[in-house]
DNA sequence: AATACATCTTGACAGTGTCAAAATGCATCA
DNA sequence: TGATGCATTTTGACACTGTCAAGATGTATT
């Protein structure tokens, strides 16, 4: 049953270690290689060493596991951009730049996270989870922050600063989620048609 | 095994009739009640009055079955947009908006066959089918030529119609999938964001 | 040492997509 | 007409899925 070599916390607490982590370490991995649709938790309890039904001790089904997972996803996100915005050794308009680049670049580095993160599967049906709103929701507000200083920093259009959010959040989400989605194929464009669409929102003095 | 009433093709072919339009219609029903995630052949199957592998005989697997249903999509939004683009009472202006409008609203009423048409399941790894792509692909190049004609009339900016396309359809495409997937909740605003993000592609003469 | 509890396993069930083989109906040709 | 061929449909089967119930096992606490 073989202990991870990584198991440096504490110690084993009880019969596995610690398998909450283990599986969405392990989790994490099957989905890169395969995909969330070819994720099952069979695969990934096997994967773990454990029975098919012991992640049901730490996940109270699929769906939560999957919330997990893309919650990690967030933080990660969050953490990326609030590091970006508070870089000072670059200007308001470059850090607009950094954020939308970078946005579009993790999206597309990530893509089954990202497809995690933001399917419909997650967020329908009340199917997310207390710990995963308790993340994405300062995420997104951290979004409509930032617009609301470039905007009063005069580098992009807009008076209200919710909707220009949701208009520049939307069309990155989109230009990543057409090419994640393998709709936009010429994958070699990707910064160029940001770039193009970071020039429609940015303030041009002439 | 009542055949449906609404049969006034030519004449029962075969056994069923035209079993591959009863399942399309049957299927886009079920799609419509429970979403595509809880589609199953089966369930398709039994709802249309055949057996299980009865759909095998018309469509290869259920990939080649989502695919059909998308292709209609496609169609519908494609005529749809013709007809608004090819609308002469209205000036090249008020058809922009018209289309831009006309895209979201097609995209959250109809949020199951959108997520069938631009979800990643059908267009990764080569599952497009050879229809679908026959459909899909002017469906796209209309959009390309619209927004050319667009900026030559002085409507929207930029200068290559090509990446406008793409950041204006990205934006468009981001906005309905937020609304979609419940990221963007307050529903009643769709028309103020996707007017707001008009406003960011269109050229203002003051 | 005994008890309580977290953790994990085994067994089971209903549901899924899809294949192979057999049955059925229709159309066409002798 | 009857016989043949083919499109269509069905039955049976397989491997796989998520998840529940009941039992076994290890750990912590008294």
């Amino acid at each position: 049953m073989s202990l991870s070599s990584s198991q440096v916390t504490i110690r084993p607490s009880y019969h596995h270690g610690d398998l909450r982590q283990a599986l969405l370490r392990a989790a994490k991995q099957l989905i890169a290689e395969a995909g969330i649709e070819n994720l099952s938790l069979r695969k990934l309890a096997e994967r773990a060493g454990v029975s098919r039904t012991a992640p049901y001790h730490h996940f109270s089904d699929k769906n939560d596991l999957l919330c997990a997972i893309a919650a990690e996803g967030f933080r990660r996100r969050h953490q990326s951009a609030a590091a970006n915005f508070d870089n000072r050794a670059r200007s308001m308009l470059e850090r607009f730049h950094d954020y939308a680049n970078g946005y579009v670049q993790f999206a597309v580095d990530n893509p089954e996270e990202y497809e995690l993160m933001f399917g419909r599967s997650i967020w329908k049906h009340q199917n997310s989870t207390e710990e995963l709103r308790h993340v994405a929701y300062p995420c997104f507000q951290h979004q409509v922050d930032m617009v609301r200083c470039w905007q009063d920093c005069g580098v992009i259009s807009g008076n209200n600063a919710l909707r220009s959010a949701q208009v520049i959040w939307g069309a990155l989400h989109g230009i990543a989620k057409l090419f994640i989605d393998g709709i936009y194929t010429d994958t070699a464009k990707i910064e160029e048609v940001t770039h193009c669409a970071i020039d429609m929102f940015v303030i041009k003095y002439s």
